[in-house]
DNA sequence: TCCGAAACTGAAGGATCGTTCATATCTTGG
DNA sequence: CCAAGATATGAACGATCCTTCAGTTTCGGA
């Protein structure tokens, strides 16, 4: 979809003084209550400044417009994601498929639960103006570095390694995805929890191993 | 999130004469073509007229307000897929894992892939107004379709099925949406499509299937 | 051919929303 | 304590947008 370019969507003026810095960060935390609360449609300038206890006026001193403010939010989050799932993938590095699996998925669902409020609300807004530049850079970055991680795991064997981690970083950020838009129960997410680093072992296991492998793991566990 | 309560969310008359049933047509398709074009943003009445070639006014004689036509779509879109996953599930009653993965796999893509366009653009309404009702529906029926193939599948010893049938309804409903929605190039659905069934086929195997299914897998494949 | 019903038109009303700016208040270095 | 910059205010303006409805055009049976 053509949404509005990526223009200018800077923030205006970063905050020097103390009360500043809180006003931003009131007006973060009001943006994603009433997104939650009353849906992208009434997510209004009036609304979240009322929320945050601020005047219309503020919010336009720290950015240009309502866009921006949107973009710092998804901005904020996918740096986040992308840090934390840069750490899993350092400390995995070097490791076997079933540590590779069980250690991506932990680390997915931490990162997008730490604030599951601001997750939910923030697929609400991905999807509002043109994101594809920075979806495509954080799935063409977390496919890299799946691949790196499946390349140098020991005793696997890959026939294409660049559609295995692909097709992991869907299956990843799929299935959690939909599970918290369905407003996903405790058990939800607790099953969730369970399954997915399965899933995702098996699969890699599937596309990658050989034939010693499955037999250990059959034998194993 | 909290939107418009799905009352009165009806169609208002339904056609009588010919050219009725083609101007509907026509608001539907470029309703879809507005949404792919310029985003939920600016998704408007007068927009999807001028693109359908006919009035606002006439929109109005057949749906009461912008909702109800988007919920149309919607659940025009539900009732499609909802029809192919049951006939799949037909077919597929009574057979093996690698079977019932594949074919479901098989089942989802085609059945998203019929009429990506609209797929895709019904991906950005589906969060504007209060579908947890419908989603919800649609989640617990799928899971309770693919938790009936699971149970009469021969060999299959899963502990917890209804959680089997969960994660692979949340695999297979995530993760063709995030390719979808970031407007996966053809080479991406390829892959998708060749990925997707070895992957819920290794879940289902990991899930509910005992030793000497792994072991004969290992060795046929 | 003719008439009632169905379908279509599009300007106008009413409401909401994003953004601006002149003004007021607060903070802090000197 | 005092400027001067930083921060906050909120009424008002212009731009859309949704929805209505009185009037016009088209269709189909008699």
């Amino acid at each position: 979809m053509n949404r509005p370019a990526p223009d200018l969507l800077k923030p205006r003026k970063t905050p020097q003084q103390a009360r500043s810095a809180v006003t931003i960060e009131a007006i973060h935390v009001a943006t994603i209550q009433v997104l939650l609360a009353d849906g992208v449609g009434r997510l209004t300038t009036t609304r979240v400044a009322e929320r945050a206890g601020v005047s219309v006026g503020t919010m336009y001193q720290y950015y240009p417009h309502k866009q921006a403010l949107l973009f710092a939010l998804v901005e904020r989050q996918f740096a986040m994601i992308e840090s934390a799932m840069r750490d899993a993938a350092e400390r995995l590095a070097g490791s076997d498929l079933e540590t590779i699996a069980n250690g991506l998925a932990i680390a997915w669902l931490d990162a997008k639960m730490a604030d599951r409020v601001a997750s939910r609300a923030i697929y609400g807004i991905a999807a509002e103006f043109d994101m594809s530049q920075h979806m495509k850079r954080a799935a063409t970055c977390m496919t890299g570095m799946i691949e790196d991680l499946l390349a140098a795991a020991p005793g696997a064997k890959f026939a294409d390694p660049a559609s295995a981690a692909f097709m992991l970083a869907a299956l990843l950020g799929g299935s959690v995805r939909v599970v918290m838009e369905a407003e996903g129960s405790e058990e939800a997410f607790a099953c969730l929890r369970r399954e997915l680093p399965r899933a995702c072992h098996a699969y890699l296991i599937a596309a990658g191993a050989g034939v010693a492998d499955i037999m250990d793991q059959a034998v194993g566990g």
